[in-house]
Order: C-alpha cells, then sequence, then structure tokens
DNA sequence: ATGCAAAACGAAAACGGTTTCGTGTTAATA
DNA sequence: TATTAACACGAAACCGTTTTCGTTTTGCAT
C-alpha cells in the first residue's frame, strides 16, 4: 500500500524546506529554475496531489456545494440534480446531496452537519413539511453566518436569498388556456395543498385562464391531495363522479393515471378527455398514449441555480443584493390532447 | 453577521486555555465540574459546533462518503442513491455524488478529484466507456492508496474489492422461463452489447432457459444495442420484421416502447404478445399495461453497498479479504404478461 | 576587498481542532 | 512539617497546506 506522499515527505527527500517546495510547486518566482525542476519532477514521480482538506482549512472554502432536496426518485428533482452537477464540476465544485424526504427535522439536521464548514453554500429546495410549518430558522441561521444560499422550485418569501423557479402560474395558465382553446369546458384540476408553494401558483394559473375566458370556477372540479404522493382512490373517487372533458394534473403521474382510469371506463383520449400534466419525464414520454405536459426544464434550472451559487461564493465583495430568476416553462404537446 | 465561534473565541472569552476548553466540551474528567459548566454553557449560548474540516485534517476521516455513478436521471441508480443516502447519513457520513456520464475520462477526473482526501471511500458503478476499454488503472491507484472501493452492479473481475451486484442471470432466466411457461416459443431479447457486465449475464440467463426447456437460441432474435440510449428506430427494425410471441428487454424504456409498438400494429398485449423488462420504476408502474418487470432492488443495494463501505472504513484492521454480495432479483408480476 | 542589491531559501504563523505530557496547586498522609 | 498523590489546567505538537517575513547566499559594481 503506498500512502499517499505530503510536501512534509518531498522536503525530507530533497533536504529543502517546506516552504520551498510549496513554492517550487506553484513556480514561484523565489524559487530558482534547479530547484524548481527537481522538486517538480519528484513531485510527478511520486503522483503528488495536494490534500484537499488542509486546503479548505487553510482557505476557508472547502469547493463542495450542499444540496438539500426532498427526494430523489422524482425525475424533476433528479434533473436539477444533474443541471447543478454539471455546472459545479465545470467549475471545480463538488456536489453534496442531502435528502430531506419531505422531513422538516430532516432537513435541519442535513444543514447543520453541512453548515460546519463542510460546503461553501446551499442549493435546496424546501421540504413539503418545512412549508407547511413555514418555520424556516434553519435558513435564517445559515445565511446570517453568510453562507450563500440558493432556493429553488419549492421557496419562501421569508428568507432573503437567490431563488429560481419556474413561472409556475404562467405554466398552469397555458396549459389551461390550450385546453379551453380546444374546446374543453369541464376542466379538473388535480393538485395539492397549498402550502406547497408550486401547487399554490398553479392553482391560480389554471383560475386565472378559465376566468379569463369566462369559465366559471367550479371549486368542485378542484382536488387538492395532501402530499404528492400518489393516492389512488382518491383521484379515482374524483374523477369517476363527475363528468370532465379535461384533466391538468400537478405531475406526470397523477395525469398518467388519469388517463389510466378515463380509458379503463370507456373514454377515448384525447377525443373524449385531454389530460395534460406538470414534469416532462420518461413517464410522459412512454405513456400510452404520450402525454402532454408542462415541461420544467429541471437541468436548467440546476444550472442557473448553480451558477447564481458559485458566483456568490467567489464573489468578493459580500453585497447583500439577491435576485430571483424566473424561468419559462413550455407546453411540450403530445397525444394526450387533440392536435 | 454573526460569524461561527471557534474554541480560540471561547478560551479567550473565559481565560482559559483552549485545551481546557476543547476537554470541558468532550466532558473530559480532567476538568472541573465549575469549569465544565461554564464552558458549556459558554458554548451553548453562543452555538458553538466544531469545524468539521478541522476534524477531518486532524483525524484523517472525512465521513464523507464518495458515489461515481453513470447517470442520475434512471431509476435503478436513483433508488441506489436513496439507499446510500439514508444508510449513510444514519451513520453520520455525508454523500458526494459525481456522474460519469458514461465517460471513461469524467470517471477518472472525478475519482481523482475525491481520492486526495475529500472522502474516506468510493461506492461506485463503471461507465460503460470504462467497461467497453476495460481499463481499470484509476480503481487500482485509489485502492492501492488503502481507499476503500464498494462496486455495484455494473463491476469488474479486474480490481479487487467489495462488490454488489443482483443476481443478472438469474433476473433474466427467471423472466424468460415465465414466458415459456406460458407456452411463448418466440422470444426476442433487446439488450446491449456484452461489454456491460449487466448485458451479458441478462443474455446469459435468457439462453440458459430457452435451451433447458428445449428451445433453440435463434440469434436473430437477440437485438444488441450499442447502449443503454433510446434507439427507436433499431428497435422498430427489428421488432417489425419478425413474428415474436413474446420480447424480454434489459431496461423498461425498451419494454414500454416495445410494447407501444406492437400495440400500433394491432397486437394485444399480453394476448399476443408478452413483454417483460428490467427495473421496477415507475414507467413500468404506470405504463398501459402495466409492465411486468424484473425488480433489482436498487435502494436495497445502496443499503448493503453503503454498510459494507462504512464497515471497512472504520475497522481498524486493514484485511485483505473482500466479498461480493449477490441480491437475489425478483418478478414483479403486472399486466404485460397473462397471469 | 568591500558594499549592496537581488536572488534563493527557510522559519514560523495560521487555519481549528485533538491529545499527550508537563506543571502548579491543593489536600491528604506520615 | 515534610512528602506525596490527586486534581486542574496549560503548553505544545500535530494534521497538511499557504504565505509572510526574515535570513543567508550569490553576484556584481566599486
Amino acid at each position: 500500500m503506498k500512502t499517499k506522499i505530503t510536501l512534509k515527505d518531498i522536503a525530507r527527500e530533497l533536504e529543502v524546506s517546506i516552504s520551498t517546495v510549496s513554492k517550487a510547486l506553484k513556480n514561484s518566482e523565489e524559487i530558482s529554475r534547479d530547484t524548481k525542476e527537481k522538486v517538480q519532477a519528484f513531485a510527478r514521480l511520486y503522483n503528488y496531489k495536494p490534500n484537499n482538506i488542509a486546503i479548505s482549512l487553510k482557505n476557508k472554502r472547502t469547493k463542495n456545494i450542499g444540496v438539500v432536496i426532498p427526494d430523489i426518485v422524482h425525475h424533476f428533482f433528479t434533473t436539477v440534480i444533474r443541471g447543478i452537477e454539471k455546472y459545479a464540476n465545470a467549475r471545480g465544485y463538488n456536489v453534496i446531496v442531502c435528502l430531506s424526504e419531505e422531513s422538516f427535522d430532516k432537513e435541519v439536521i442535513n444543514m447543520e452537519m453541512l453548515a460546519n464548514g463542510s460546503i461553501d453554500g446551499f442549493i435546496m429546495s424546501l421540504s413539503s413539511e418545512t412549508q407547511q410549518k413555514g418555520d424556516y430558522n434553519h435558513l435564517k441561521e445559515v445565511t446570517e453566518q453568510g453562507i450563500p444560499v440558493v432556493l429553488f422550485d419549492r421557496i419562501t418569501n421569508e428568507i432573503e436569498c437567490d431563488k429560481v423557479i419556474i413561472d409556475d402560474e404562467l405554466g398552469a395558465y397555458i396549459a389551461t388556456k390550450k385546453l379551453v382553446e380546444q374546446g374543453r369546458k369541464k376542466i379538473a384540476l388535480i393538485t395539492t395543498d397549498d402550502y406547497l408553494s408550486v401547487s399554490k401558483s398553479r392553482t391560480m394559473g389554471y383560475k386565472k385562464a378559465l376566468m379569463e375566458t369566462g369559465i366559471e370556477v367550479d371549486e368542485s372540479r378542484i382536488l387538492k391531495l395532501p402530499t404528492m404522493e400518489m393516492d389512488e382512490a382518491s383521484i379515482k373517487d374524483f374523477l369517476e363522479n363527475q363528468k370532465l372533458d379535461a384533466v391538468l394534473c400537478v405531475n406526470e403521474i397523477f395525469a398518467v393515471y388519469s388517463m389510466r382510469l378515463a380509458q379503463k371506463n370507456g373514454l377515448r383520449i384525447p377525443e373524449d378527455v385531454s389530460v395534460i400534466g406538470f414534469t416532462d419525464g420518461v413517464l410522459s414520454k412512454y405513456a400510452n398514449p404520450s402525454l402532454t405536459v408542462v415541461a420544467q426544464h429541471g437541468e436548467k434550472m440546476g444550472e442557473v441555480s448553480a451558477q447564481m451559487l458559485i458566483d456568490k461564493v467567489e464573489s468578493e465583495e459580500d453585497e447583500e443584493t439577491y435576485q430571483t430568476k424566473i424561468l419559462e416553462p413550455t407546453l411540450v404537446i403530445r397525444d394526450s390532447i387533440v392536435h
């Protein structure tokens, strides 16, 4: 087992001081040609690589960024991570992923674990429990310590920091508008309780589109599930007890399940019922029929978040100016609506 | 901005030495009741938390584990990460995720980045390019430095380390056997080139099951795609040019797409054609009809990998004994086969 | 030979902890 | 009263770097 070599080892072997070795490896002007070549050759030979931890301690910079998200087994979050990872890696950063699993406590614990020097900044999306409680002290503590935070998708106005979201209201709006344009009148919405920031916005977009086109909002056509978790019974109960000609869902699972239910009841999609979901995942693409969705561009969101975070981390002056970037959702038309 | 407090700060305020503070916080017997209470109270008041980096440098233990995988936007890898994350977190470890994106170079770079002190061990699944090249020097270097490695799913025999796989051959075997039992005779296999360790095993299981039941293996019924990437044209070309009564696919996307193709051509599933895939993801569950799959139990695999790694990291003696854990796949029966 | 500036290098502090070992004080014992 | 053990604490080394600030050496002009 050949153990890692350190500056001290090189210094001892070459009978120079540690400082000389350090400088030689950085090609410092202070060191003579001769010595530099000797040191560099030796370092290369023994494959010297500086110890990241020591450098982190010295610089107070870890080149790690902490990502705290509610769940990883969801296409949207997965694509965001990919975006973050790609961008961060290109700038020499590593990504530490922590899952809150929609739990407030885990979110707090994870942040505390990372906030003690392990990372230079956070990128996160709030757990549903956190949004429900409305308790953001763990975020406050972190920002007060000067650790930059970028919130994406599930955000809160209570914390001053950079934010990245898609225009959820607009997404629901264009989807609903599309349905109306195609002559649909009885449009249902399957969403979750309003405490989830995204659900609230989407519900608003849905209502706005209806009102604009002179269709009365019928609250009995809106199903608010307690969480994003699949609840087949509720959806079944909801859909089978009314006559509808279109369904808008806040994720793709709800949408695909709705399609299957309709089909089982002898309804044709999209002839009898149009369906639109959120999240352009693998499910939408390969569902039968393929699902029209509001694409959230998770990878882009991840990139933008990472860029904002790293820019802030590396900026010398600590400007107290924060921005919220709003990405535009787009409608991906597939076979679950007529076209 | 209230900056983090250090031992030195506490020592200065309380007019004691740094050593005393350190010991007091650890409830050392050496320190008097009085002093301990004073120090602990002060620390609590100012919310003192030791700096992880400093501790890492001292202990030469980071409590981070590096996970290097080819892709994150795949249900299987996602569930593995979740398993790793849950288990590792419970034991006080953080997870650094790096994506090789199926590229050999990225895999190497990522490992080098992490191997210089950032992590205590690796959990990884090889990129397809790495398996294709058969170049494992980056893994050798790491293990020679005494950094523990656990390989999962996409492994190699060229490296001595702990490994976790599912019995891919068995998975394909039971799936094929199931199809045969139901009277299917013309069973196609859609897989990838043999350099991918998992594909090779699955092909073997498929052939074994056929031979055991007296069905001749017809190579023209085997489609070997170059990668796991979706290639609709090839699959379409392959499926539409022969009469089949069943299809086995090495992932769920190939399988779902095969179902749609068959349906478009007027074939009923499962009456005319049975389909089985690998990976029990969201796609299988919500496809129409729902897809029978060989479940790979990714989360379990992640847990087991994390446990093996952390056990090795924390074991004092460096035993040079490695084990390979083989998890049993299970067949999840759904509507894409008769039952 | 002398003086001096430039060149080349080393000592030491710093980052924030842990830990070993030494030392001063107090109290108990002879 | 002298001796000693227990107690409470501090100094310093260490982990592996970087960096400032001397100090020594060299070369050159005088």
